[in-house]
DNA sequence: TAGTTGACCGGAA
DNA sequence: ATTCCGGCCAACT
């Protein structure tokens, strides 16, 4: 368990209902500007509830991809928290 | 140990 | 505006 990865998991796990953050965001809050992409390796591989990686998006606005074998799940998740587009 | 891959990003065409 | 290409980090083979 590296430092990286449990603020990455810290950051993740404290967004808010209603909010997200891009893997940038995570990445930077992190400590690890520049590992936007590591942090996405992360959240595949952790499969904790208790980390909403659903509320991780990308910068382009974009839903990105899940785990569980459902994007489209994710999207339907944020847009019922409240987030739109 | 080295090479390849991926829930990505930003700039260029 | 959309599509392509290179670069970066951690994990996997």
């Amino acid at each position: 368990m590296t430092e990286f990865q449990q603020k990455v998991y810290e950051v993740v796990r404290g967004i808010k209902k209603g909010s997200v953050m891009t893997y940038k965001e995570v990445a930077i809050a992190a400590g690890h500007p520049n590992a936007f992409r590591a942090v996405g390796s992360l959240m595949k591989q952790n499969y904790d509830r208790e980390i909403p990686c659903h509320r991780v998006i990308r910068s382009d606005d974009k839903v990105g991809e899940y785990n569980r074998g459902g994007s489209e799940r994710k999207a339907e998740m944020l847009r019922e928290e409240g987030f739109r587009r």
